[in-house]
RNA sequence: GGAGAGAUGGCAGAGUGGUCGAUUGUGCCGCACUCGAAAUGCGGUGUACGGGUAACUGUACCGGGGGUUCGAAUCCCUCUCUCUCCGCCA
């Protein structure tokens, strides 16, 4: 959420900047305003009471000691009066305090000055192109028919065993999925990112840290019995792991990398989106984290788009950077860089890779903070980005490298997959 | 799953109704001693919200929530978590 003193300080900058993400914040705002000062004119009156009958009950004890007892018996009546004040006073101020945190929660992040304007997917900025769209031989199939072909992945079964959206990869399918996992995760290592295995559940604090809750409880799967949520992407352990957390500056920027398993309910979501690996309901992703300061977190994010551009580069796919407008982009982002790849055989561009910066948006609910130069804590900038998310990539992979032989398999992923072809 | 113990500052660990935001040790920071270091000595060292240009200052926080009391880290209730033992088990 949004800091107080952001809004405070910059009201209509504020308003300003959120319309660009077609919302409309002007009453948000001023609500917003208005809470604040009763919490802290309430918190005034509150305080000086509260510091009063401090000293009222210190002293009653020193007119017990010299047997004072009348002005002891005074003092007692005179707190016991007060107390029943305060009771309002705190109630007043906790309500308006919850209602406050509420509303700031409805609030999205402000989008960075370099978000483009814009409503709708169309009119997302392409931001750089690279790789080689193939041109496919005559009878190229879409990945689905390539994984039954091969025997690569059985979607029905996974239906048989769970449901839609839970496909059994087979053969030289599972061995690619983890090929690329491996792959993934030594190139992150190598990029200077801190392996991290982080449980696939949450508890409902770490879920309402990084934001799925309350909002999105919809599109976790969540275990009742014990109150734990699957994980829709390690993001939300492995960012939690810095919650109220004080970092030093001299550790910053942090930079993890997990895989984990992701799990979707997906719910609303239908039609060719969710045809073969298009849309699962589980699906295996590596994931890079970046806690940092406000001053290099802009250099982060770039840092981040060109590392997961060089993945994607050793894969040898057709990919375009995206720049999402201000109507595209998430509710937590204040800058976001998509990475497509083109699927020949679909012959349309999938989502592989979301890099996107959080500024203090969502350190502020997890209290992630750094003590600066002036010894003083601040928010960190919280950052992360898919490297990379395998359904979609082994979908661009089937369908842009198959060839009436075979599925040629990508030179930088041999040596992990331990075949040069699928066939 | 059963029984018991516990949760206090970065860490360890005192504190069982007022003078406790909290003894002490350790870590960290500063200063002194030293050519430098170690050792030693002295001082400092939590977070959040409010007031103040600032120095400073008010309030809250001893796992979470509630209660008793003029007054709670301390007593009571409740929840959560951790540890030990037993059982089961990859």
């Amino acid at each position: 959420m949004l800091t107080l003193k952001q809004i405070t300080e910059n009201k209509d900058e504020v308003i300003r900047r959120l319309a660009k993400k077609h919302f409309d914040g002007r009453e948000a705002i001023e609500t917003v305003i208005a809470l604040n000062e009763k919490r802290k004119s309430t918190q005034g009156v509150l305080d000086a009471n509260l510091a009063e009958l401090n000293n009222l009950s210190k002293s009653i004890g020193a007119l017990m000691k010299e047997g004072k007892k009348d002005e002891a018996e005074t003092a007692r009546a005179r707190v016991a009066e007060m107390k029943e004040g305060n009771k309002q006073l705190e109630t007043d101020m906790k309500e308006a305090e919850d209602k406050l945190t509420a509303l700031l929660c409805t609030i999205p992040n402000l989008p960075s000055e370099q978000v483009p304007e814009g409503k709708h997917a169309e009119d997302n900025r392409v931001e750089k192109t690279g790789g080689e769209i193939p041109t496919l031989h005559e009878g190229a199939q879409p990945h689905w028919d390539l994984a039954k072909k091969y025997d690569l992945i059985d979607f029905e079964l996974g239906v048989k065993i769970a449901g839609a959206g839970f496909p059994v990869y087979k053969g030289k399918g599972a061995r690619l999925q983890r090929a690329l996992i491996n792959f993934f995760l030594d190139e992150a290592r190598n990029a200077g990112y801190l392996e991290v295995q982080p449980p696939y559940v949450v508890n409902a604090a770490s879920g309402y840290a990084t934001g799925q809750l309350p909002d999105k409880e919809g599109q976790m799967y969540h275990a009742t019995a014990d109150d734990l949520y699957l994980i829709p992407t390690a993001e939300v352990p492995v960012t939690n792991i810095y919650r109220d957390v004080i970092l030093d500056k001299k550790d910053l920027p942090v930079k993890n990398t997990a895989y984990s398993a992701c799990f979707r309910r997906e719910a609303g979501s239908y039609g060719k989106d969710v045809r073969g690996l298009n849309r699962l309901h589980q699906f295996d992703k590596v994931e890079i984290v970046r806690i940092d300061t406000p001053e290099h977190s802009y250099q982060s994010l770039t840092e981040m788009v060109d590392y997961v551009q060089s993945l994607i580069n050793k894969l040898e796919l057709p990919w375009r950077i995206l720049r999402l407008c201000g109507g595209d982009m998430s509710f937590t982002s204040a800058l976001t860089f998509d990475f497509e790849v083109y699927s020949a055989a679909q012959e349309r561009w999938l989502e592989v890779s979301s890099v996107s910066n959080f500024e203090s948006y969502q350190a502020n609910r997890l209290k992630c903070r750094f003590r600066n130069d002036d010894k003083k804590t601040e928010l960190c900038h919280t950052l992360n980005g898919s490297a990379l998310a395998l359904p979609r990539i082994v979908a661009a992979l089937l369908e842009n490298h198959q060839t009436p032989e075979g599925i040629r398999i990508p030179k930088a992923l041999v040596s992990y997959c331990g075949f040069e072809w699928i066939d």
